[in-house]
DNA sequence: TTTGTTTATATCGTTCACGATGCAAATATA
DNA sequence: TATATTTGCATCGTGAACGATATAAACAAA
């Protein structure tokens, strides 16, 4: 017999894990009709908020590192979705800027939260009950992104 | 201004894609000194609950397409971790089994459930309230496999 | 000023994920 | 028994993730 914690369907991990590329598939096709992925929507969402961020800044919010972000920007520059160049005042630093296209985006994609929120709606997770879900992940992104 | 649903904070796959990350990489120290991935941890959990499964079985388990889990195996048998030969009953399957390094794997990754576990107890996860937040994210598991 | 260290980004290699496609074995239908 | 369809797995191409490493600019210390 096998220790319970040892069980696939005692690991937190496996649910987060599950849970996540479930989610990120339905957003697949409402992204990839304008073209984009989900981490490249990510982005997007980091700089509608604020435009003309350096890479660093990006990838703190979306917790990424700057080696997975780089790419990123660059397939997104190849778009034409957002330009890349070097601080005025810091020459280390590329300054990542939406295009006509990037920020157009937020139109076209106006949608995507409530089709893809309506899709999420369960038993226990309803708009409601979300904001207990949300507070238990942000502690523990919290816990474990201060543990690094 | 921006519309609220297009706020980061807002989104919830973007709080289950980062805690899963970070989830994971919490994972790794512990993993890697035996030479597997995460991923390939998944495929053992499933293997020591019942040795000698089809592809698809594992595949199902795992919420995972076989075109993820196929490469995912052959890298494991290079190892020396298991083993894949074809069915008897159907030619077509491939039976996964564990060597015996694959089932002695078992014994040196005894400690992670634990070890990962108390990393991510913190204020509104604990050992109690873990329940209800696996209740919410099986919910969203259910609802969204159902979908497809 | 020279040297050393930190910081910001980029490059490389490996391993997932996954859509699209291919193929052979099994099964259903004609 | 032929033919068509489904099933199980594999291959291919692309885009993440991420550890390791590299490089140049900024900054600190000698």
């Amino acid at each position: 017999m096998i220790p319970e914690e040892f069980k696939l369907d005692n690991q937190l991990c496996f649910r987060l894990y599950t849970a996540s590329r479930l989610l990120t598939q339905a957003y697949h096709p409402l992204l990839s009709e304008q073209g984009i992925t989900y981490p490249q929507y990510l982005v997007l969402l980091v700089l509608w908020e604020k435009d003309a961020q350096p890479v660093n800044d990006i990838a703190k919010r979306l917790h990424l590192e700057t080696n997975t972000v780089t790419p990123l920007l660059q397939r997104m520059e190849k778009e034409g979705i957002l330009t890349r160049k070097k601080g005025e005042t810091d020459a280390r630093q590329m300054i990542v800027s939406l295009t006509k296209k990037g920020s157009g985006l937020r139109r076209k994609l106006a949608d995507v939260p409530s089709t893809v929120g309506s899709a999420v709606i369960c038993d226990s997770v309803t708009p409601d009950t979300a904001h207990d879900l949300f507070r238990m992940l942000d502690d523990i992104i919290k816990t474990l992104s201060e543990k690094q």
